[in-house]
DNA sequence: GCAAAAGTGTTATACGTACACCCATGA
DNA sequence: TCATGGGTGTACGTATAACACTTTTGC
């Protein structure tokens, strides 16, 4: 007989930088330090659905429309009150202000993961590892899917959605290609015929995101070259023992 | 409270045609009908290690080097005798003959995953779902991994590996132009200096799976071209609701 | 007009694809 | 010497990267 939790590692880019909601502890063990807002899976309930809950009650903010499952942590003695495995859950919001409403959420805030992932005795149990895996998966997620537009508002410029690119990766790209390559990209962003207004220079135009997937056309995908790692060898570490 | 379980994917190339290890179940739930094997999570073990014994106990197959965790399922009605929570593992192996070893491993043997996803209703619990979710993964990692390598025996021809990706896609690709990216492709392959005899034709090279990526000058990822998916938008199903 | 940011055009290069061709072996 | 599969050379098309250039706004 478990303990059966979830944990939340909701990201978003925020003042430029990549940043993790994390709630304060009120109560032992680990009591005052800082943690992915989570909690006990209810008898009747769906893991999803409790990742939606715990993010709620703990944070007072509504779980985003990216949430995927990420992994299982269940080492016998990460939770020092008995045997708790913790299905944890990704998930990617635009920058949504202050992170001020819910029952127990005074102590929730945004904090940035460059300074977490420096030292991981800052966070409590083993939520350190969990929120390397959680960057990780969502940086290479950026690569092959439409990813960065969850972390943009709904109406959103290709200079925005450029930034999250460049915070996530720390590099500059060139704006001029990659507008283009962004805009003809098949199904990913939608042209909504606005124009951001307000900031000095042209004005640029308002996208959205993309369909879902479903109602496109789903072209053939190219497997003919076969998607050996050549430039970067071995990269997404897979778990070898 | 909840029981936790771990259930195994280990899937191969086999007789030319992709394949997964399944047992039959002795008893109820779903007596008689095909399962991944698996079972309950020791007190104080390991995810992993719980699921590597499951293999070796229920098939008589020792794990092998490539042990991933794939997904943790947890509806509460997935398992008529209770709340249960199942950690699924993706393991891939080379061709290992028959199995036939092990205490429960009579029923243990080999089915091939194309027959088994046309219909839902061979596999015990929600198994079929695991098993999608589990070929799903493993096309996509032969996409952007050496994961093919591990469908291999220790030592394989170029013509060998290249039966892995036409299996798993179900296309023809040029051999010529296959054997220069994978010998190209930096730290993919390993030359042994020895070569295979007995077929028909000149003798194949053999190679060994490149290195495990740590001792890789792991050459600078090129994140230049940001990685929309261009050819095929939207195609790794993101979970989003 | 000037600065700044959006967006387009142009070109060199790299990579993938197709396919002709040579190599090494068994029968 | 012929058939078969292993492996190399080469030409061509397409995608990317670099950067010059035009457009549209606020001051």
């Amino acid at each position: 007989m478990f303990s059966v939790t979830v944990d939340v590692v909701c990201l978003t880019v925020r003042d430029g930088a990549f940043q993790v909601l994390l709630v304060e502890r009120g109560g032992p063990p680990f009591e005052g330090r800082l943690a992915l807002p989570g909690g006990f899976v209810q008898v009747d309930e769906n893991l999803e659905d409790a990742a939606r809950r715990e993010l709620r009650e703990e944070t007072g903010i509504e779980a985003p429309r990216f949430v995927e499952q990420l992994a299982t942590y269940g080492e016998p003695d990460r939770d020092p009150r008995g045997r708790t495995v913790s299905v944890a859950f990704l998930a990617i919001a635009a920058d949504l202000g202050e992170a001020t409403g819910g029952s127990d959420a005074a102590a929730a805030d945004w904090h940035r993961v460059d300074e977490l992932l420096r030292d991981d005795s800052l966070l409590a149990f083993d939520h350190a590892v969990i929120l390397a895996d959680a960057v990780e998966r969502a940086r290479g997620k950026l690569e092959y899917t439409p990813l960065a537009c969850d972390f943009c508002p709904a109406e959103f410029t290709i200079a925005e959605l450029r930034r999250v690119y460049e915070t996530m990766w720390d590099l500059r790209l060139d704006p001029a290609n990659f507008h283009r390559k962004v805009t003809r990209a098949d199904g990913f962003l939608v042209e909504t015929g606005k124009s951001a207004d307000g900031g000095v220079g042209r004005p640029a135009q308002l996208y959205r995101r993309g369909g879902s997937g479903a109602d496109l056309p789903a072209a053939e995908p190219r497997y003919d070259g076969v998607g050996v790692p050549l430039g970067s060898p071995c990269r997404h570490g897979a778990s070898y023992s």
